[in-house]
DNA sequence: GTGAAAGCGCTAACAA
DNA sequence: TTGTTAGCGCTTTCAC
């Protein structure tokens, strides 16, 4: 009569989900070498590599990466901190760095601000609670709280949608001021005189109407008319925009939106207003969203190639979480103008 | 002479970053107690709570919801797959999901499938390693596999933007097929005949066109012309469509497009081409996006509440998370038309 | 109300 | 190439 080992209490805990273990145990190995199997395939005897294989297709069964990320301190998880999709702005730079990344294999996680500040920062801790290996910044990080905190947390970051001087880790943008400038000169040099502008009231693009505003002024062209709207922006915004600025001045000759959807906006209502465009008014836009170049008529904007920004950011990511070495840290990927028939 | 302890070998392992323990020890008390502290607040001492938010406080500790979500088989994370977000119709869903979910302590992972249903397996296993409390799926899932797997993770399921009698879990959508109806007795009764489609070219964009012909026809109309273009829609393909449309009829008096920006499109080639709306074409967009109230003339469109399926979807996920009972699994939105100027 | 012990499922480190 | 051991940082279970 054999001594029986008391029954391996079933615990309550634990999905009861197929675990590496149980692939291990099927296939006849050790549960690293299972391991080893899955993660890092050329380091496995081709035998092993087939019983293994075997056992989780017939166990069915699925990695559990949280697990694997707790041991190997890695999460393959990147946080992206937009102010919002909404507006289609980001929108492409979130998709192309969804893409990149999940090619990667990597996961997004997405975090919106809603353009108020002070969310940045609770944001920013269920972020980091969540060991991201890298967050992807929409704008410069502005709260000197968080800036300690990513640092403290060691997480790679990338700012992205501007250039700063003093940036925290790495960084892809443009430089707003530069777009500012030369939408002023583009516009000047086609002889328009009275310039006006309506904008988001976000920081981003009040640096670009600064710019602009200055270098109006530094042409000698009369003040600029400047209408801040509520970010994000909207087509209605734009032909209410247009509207305040004609009372104000009926003469203007030539508006720069912070967005392609509020241009379609102005555009529209100088069309119900009976303005012809560009004759009577100039219109551009900023962004080169999909739609800008069938409106009628096309519009003349400022093209930011926003899935490059994503595909650098995730770049610089994955780079830096593989251990590469990152050359440059900082990125500008520049801006064009795109002349069309509106301006 | 007191024999020392070996020092405690520093593990090359961790992050190095402050944890639980840390934060128990230099509040004098057990992990388990200062895990207490930070979760159910009010099943701890005053006394106690005051030394753990204290030494939280003073050692920057960020609670690691990883390590956190592998104990407790709950990782607080859900998945939402959709074809892209670069189409504005999910844009709303994902954007209140998120919002809905970030307010109950949840955060959301994106996952694209391109429109191409091959991915979407491929998807799901990268989604299911991650062991979320849920998954919001964009219309209904559909190869046999990929609802074995699901069904095998356990995972609560929301399908959403669609109604079907089998669903896989929980729904929250509306019906295509009435969508369909609805349009063509609304155009018929503002007595359009020659009535057109332009639709992209996915599942659920197809089940409304098909209703459309279906009710254009028992209503003794005239066979509908109807012209696919790829998804995801975009004004270019609407204002192409419309060309080719009239190439192929000039005498259609009204055009439903499966999109608000397909709509835009046919709206400005009709517009380029001289022809008036609604006078000579009546057009009807679908979503009621944002700008469509404010197009010129203002777009008649179906209105789709895209925000309510997101809040919907991430009530029943969260519902179902946090062992709530959910009462009806199914959710059906609805729709309603909106009579605007150009139809 | 508080704590000790024992994992959750996986992989780094070291050894064979 | 493969295995043993010892965690990753937290929470469940059960006892006090």
């Amino acid at each position: 009569m054999s001594v029986e080992a008391p029954p391996p209490r079933r615990s309550r805990r634990g999905s009861g989900a197929v675990t590496l273990h149980d692939v291990a145990k099927l296939a006849g190995v050790a549960p690293i070498t299972a391991s080893r199997a899955l993660n890092t395939p050329n380091q496995v005897s081709p035998e092993v590599l087939r019983k293994v294989t075997d056992a989780v297709a017939r166990t069915g069964y699925v990695r559990n990466v949280l697990a694997g990320g707790l041991a190997s301190t890695r999460s393959r998880l990147v946080a992206a901190v937009v102010p919002t999709i909404a507006g289609p702005v980001f929108l492409q730079t979130v998709q192309s760095l969804n893409e990149a990344l999940a090619e990667a294999g990597y996961q997004l996680m997405l975090g919106q601000t809603g353009y108020a500040e002070a969310r940045e920062d609770a944001l920013l801790e269920t972020i980091i609670g969540r060991r991201p290996d890298g967050i992807v910044l929409t704008g410069i990080l502005h709260s000197a709280e968080g800036r300690r905190r990513l640092l403290a947390a060691g997480i790679p970051v990338v700012e992205t949608w501007d250039l700063t001087p003093t940036p925290l880790d790495m960084l892809v943008g443009f430089s707003h001021t530069d777009v500012g400038r030369a939408v002023a000169a583009f516009l000047q040099a086609r002889g328009r005189r009275r310039l006006a502008v309506v904008a988001g009231d976000d920081e981003r693009s009040k640096r670009r109407h600064d710019a602009f505003c200055t270098a109006a002024r530094a042409a000698g062209l009369p003040e600029v008319r400047t209408l801040y709207v509520p970010a994000p922006t909207t087509m209605r915004s734009g032909r209410r925009a247009l509207g305040e600025l004609l009372a104000a001045d009926p003469a203007i000759d030539a508006v720069f939106c912070s967005s392609d959807l509020l241009a379609l906006g102005v555009m529209t209502e100088a069309q119900a207003r009976g303005l012809t465009v560009p004759a009577q008014l100039a219109v551009m836009g900023f962004g080169d969203l999909e739609f800008a170049a069938d409106l009628q008529p096309a519009l003349s904007t400022v093209r930011i190639d926003s899935s490059a920004i994503g595909r650098q950011a995730a770049r610089f990511i994955v780079d830096r979480a593989e251990g590469r070495p990152v050359a440059e840290r900082v990125v500008d990927i520049g801006f064009s103008i795109v002349d069309r028939a509106s301006a």
